[in-house]
DNA sequence: GTTCGTCACTGG
DNA sequence: CAGTGACGAACT
């Protein structure tokens, strides 16, 4: 009887591969468990189990495979569930969902590797340059790795080479398969067994007296395992008795003293005793009774409190509650760096069983959550993460929280699996049995219509924390500023002399200024020409903290230039503003003060963006600059007015969601100012303060520019009421992609008819020397998503067929919002 | 005549 | 996705 197993593989085609195993084998294995498995003619793949059968494949033999990886499963059922949900609803191989969602460490890796084969002897003059080279580089270190190869002779390719050296017999290839996670040993020691006698020790001590610090050690080792009765590490004896690592080192090799290796996790929580939550006030404590019971009809709810009105506490209570019922509990927000102070509060809370997950952790510790998590240990009953923490090999989910609900970043956009997180969280729930908060204080229109439809709960939460006041909202004409030339920079006299009423009072400044346009563009004012990107469609913009010119989209950049490069011209000018602009402007207007920067660029690195915070907590930055970063979830004590420089670049977006992004984000940055008693100010500068949304934004009318939006949608056949998939294709070849995308639009019209939208080009419509050109289909509410992407599947499916669009990569974007 | 780079193809 | 082989262009 032959035995088969399916595998996933971590690339992005439709189907399993089917290897051949042993019966011991079929018995043995389990989905959900890792493989080894050869792939192509020398790669060797970590695959997961999917299924174990006994149907041999039709068109081809299987292949053995080359070894089992794992004990017991890393992904259980409820995981491969919902790998298959997303690759079905997004639209995307289960392969990609899996290399999304493991830690890269359990993609393990192999490696050709290339040996001198010493029984040869080698004539010198019978090899060809690049040969020698290698060959030599070979004499100094024993193994050489392909990349390393590619290095030594500056080739690409470099396979004739290993070769002629293979056919001389010079040298031998391996293949070596890295597992790429080592746990973190820590040494420790204790005194060697001999020695445990009174007696024995007694003599010990005496043969030491000459060697004082050796001596020192042993006295010290003994007063440590007396009072921690833990075991000792080398580090802390050598520390603790005032000697270098060598002196234990000696006593080791003497074995005197004994030593031994302990598994250490690399995430440890440090800090205090774990509080206490705290009492709720009356409002808090009404939301949190009209949750559960909206919990008893729904499985999701959506929690709409205005900022600072203390929503963590409810979610605090919930989890708690979650906790004492055994259940796990995850908890997503949208960009994790962002958040060290909610973390810290909720470790106050539930101190060790809090453990974080998300991308800047190293792979070490994610893989050390990971298994946590799959253990069901008490140190990972809650998890804080971002997006891809809803990957986690979670057995016993009992709630979800998603906080901040309507950010956008929630949605994956490139690589696939283009998923969005909090929609994947409400299938993983209901996988789990388990209950969704989705909390935010402007909630983003899908999730307030679904709570419209009684498909949510909602609660609403109208009162701040502390009856601190709403601040108070104000417009800003700039326009009118302009033409009377009532404007140093971009600061209005308005917003100057508020700024100074806050200074003077010791308070602290936050000045808002969207990403968009964020750095200036060059422009010579002679001929009008401003430097371009040779791979991308974009202007290049000005970044002073390097003097350079750079490209968003690649990673092009070159020296800022002093002369126009069409007509040489030295009168160049730069055009737009951003951060760095309005921090230069800052220091001359007020140059006592220390201005603060946060965007981008300032936060690159683990801690860039800890620092910053923590520099403007404790009141070492006056005036903080920044982009949306600034938006989120941070709570400043200290600071009264917040300003925003520029509304109208983020209204006048050209997106059908921009006017409910600029509510959002506009209520969010306001919500920064005044969490204490003293009534905030906000100051928004706009061109246009007669605009519909920025009267919203004034008088915090949520409703009002809900109800305003939905009708919008709903009239032009948008989200929530269509769903909405984009196609973007992509070729160098311009003309390629142009009737290509033709193409593809009208057989999309052939089934779906005017639903479709498109072909069009997209405002960059060059990336890295890719053309693009989208086609967007949107699907009523009626129409069976499951029929439409099966159709979808074969028009794509008849495209690549066609030679003349060759090439063309198709990219599908499900819920492209 | 050899080497290099590009590109479609395939994997089990 | 990544290695492979085919093919045409550029180099000795």
């Amino acid at each position: 009887m032959a035995f088969f197993v399916d595998v996933i593989l971590p690339i992005p085609v439709k189907r399993y591969f089917t290897y051949s195993i042993n019966e011991e084998e079929s018995n043995f294995l389990v989905p959900g468990m890792r493989i080894a498995v050869p792939f192509g003619k020398s790669k060797i793949y970590a695959g997961i189990v999917h299924a174990i059968h006994q149907t041999p494949p039709i068109h081809y033999e299987a292949k053995e495979i080359h070894q089992i990886l794992d004990e017991m499963p890393i992904v259980n059922s409820i995981q491969l569930k919902l790998w298959e949900w997303i690759a079905q609803y997004y639209m995307c191989a289960v392969g990609e969902v899996y290399r999304a969602a493991v830690p890269s460490a359990f993609l393990l890796e192999s490696e050709t590797i290339i040996q001198l084969n010493k029984e040869t002897v080698v004539d010198d003059l019978e090899l060809k340059d690049d040969d020698f080279l290698v060959y030599e580089a070979l004499l100094h270190q024993p193994i050489l790795r392909i990349q390393e190869i590619n290095a030594i002779v500056d080739k690409k390719t470099i396979l004739p080479i290993i070769k002629r050296l293979l056919a001389k017999n010079i040298v031998t290839v391996q293949e070596q398969i890295y597992e790429q996670y080592k746990p973190k040993l820590i040494r420790f020691v204790r005194l060697h067994e001999q020695y445990a006698s009174e007696e024995a020790l007694q003599n010990l001590l005496d043969q030491l007296s000459r060697a004082k610090k050796q001596k020192e050690v042993i006295l010290t080792l003994f007063s440590l395992s007396a009072t921690t009765r833990k075991p000792v590490s080398v580090v802390e004896l050598a520390k603790k008795s005032n000697v270098s690592t060598s002196v234990v080192k000696s006593l080791i090799d003497k074995e005197i003293l004994d030593e031994f290796y302990l598994q250490q996790d690399r995430i440890q929580f440090e800090g205090n005793e774990e509080m206490i939550s705290k009492e709720l006030n009356e409002f808090q404590e009404k939301a949190l009774e009209e949750v559960k019971s909206s919990f008893e009809q729904h499985q999701v709810t959506l929690l709409h409190g205005v900022t600072s009105s203390g929503k963590t506490e409810i979610y605090v209570k919930l989890i708690e509650e979650a906790l004492q019922a055994g259940k796990q509990i995850l908890y997503l927000l949208p960009e994790i760096a962002l958040t060290a102070q909610l973390i810290t509060r909720l470790q106050q809370y539930f101190g060790e069983q809090v453990s974080v997950y998300h991308s800047k952790y190293s792979v070490h510790e994610r893989v050390e959550v990971w298994n946590n998590v799959l253990e069901n240990k008490s140190k990972a009953q809650i998890v804080i993460g971002a997006r891809s923490a809803i990957f986690l090999p979670f057995s016993n989910l009992g709630l979800i929280v998603v906080d901040e609900e309507h950010e956008g970043t929630f949605k994956q956009y490139d690589p696939a699996p283009r998923y969005q997180a909090r929609d994947t969280a409400v299938v993983l729930a209901a996988m789990h049995n388990a209950k969704v908060l989705l909390g935010s204080a402007t909630p983003s229109l899908e999730s307030y219509y679904n709570a419209q439809q009684q498909k949510y709960g909602l609660v609403s939460l109208t009162r701040r924390h502390g009856n601190v006041l709403m601040p108070a909202m104000e417009l800003v004409d700039i326009k009118e500023a302009h033409r009377k030339k009532r404007m140093k920079g971009h600061f209005s006299e308005r917003l100057l002399k508020e700024m100074e009423a806050a200074l003077e009072e010791g308070e602290q400044i936050i000045l808002f200024q969207n990403r968009r346009g964020f750095a200036p563009i060059l422009e010579c004012n002679t001929c009008g020409h401003s430097p371009q990107c040779p791979n991308c469609d974009v202007s290049l913009t000005y970044h002073q903290y390097k003097n350079q010119l750079r490209c968003h989209y690649c990673s092009y950049h070159i020296a800022m230039q002093k002369q126009c490069l069409a007509c040489g011209s030295t009168e160049l000018d730069t055009k737009g503003f951003g951060t760095e602009q309005i921090e230069k402007e800052l220091q001359e207007l007020f140059p006592d003060l220390k201005v603060g920067r946060m965007d981008l660029d300032s936060t690159r690195g683990k801690h860039a963006y800890e620092k910053i915070i923590t520099a403007f907590e404790q009141q070492e930055i006056d005036i903080l600059v920044g982009t949306q970063m600034l938006s989120k979830g941070l709570d400043f004590r200290n600071v009264t007015l917040v300003g925003v420089m520029n509304a109208d670049n983020l209204i006048n977006f050209p997106d059908f969601r921009a006017h409910e992004r600029s509510f959002q984000l506009l209520l969010q940055v306001a919500g920064r100012a005044g969490r204490t008693q003293k009534r905030g100010k906000v100051l928004i500068q706009t061109y246009n303060p007669y605009h519909q949304i920025l009267q919203q934004v004034t008088v915090n009318d949520y409703d009002g520019m809900a109800k305003e939006q939905l009708n919008e949608r709903y009239q032009y056949k948008y989200p929530p009421f269509y769903k909405l998939i984009k196609f973007t294709l992509k070729h160098r070849d311009y003309t390629r992609v142009n009737e290509g995308a033709d193409w593809f639009a009208k057989s999309l019209r052939n089934s779906f008819g005017a639903q479709v939208l498109g072909p069009e080009f997209p405002p960059v419509s060059r990336i890295r020397n890719q053309y693009l050109k989208n086609v967007l289909l949107k699907i009523p509410p009626k129409q069976s998503l499951q029929k439409t992407k099966e159709q979808i599947e074969k028009i794509c499916s008849s495209f690549d067929a066609i030679p003349n669009y060759k090439g063309v990569r198709v990219v599908i974007n499900v819920d492209n919002y």
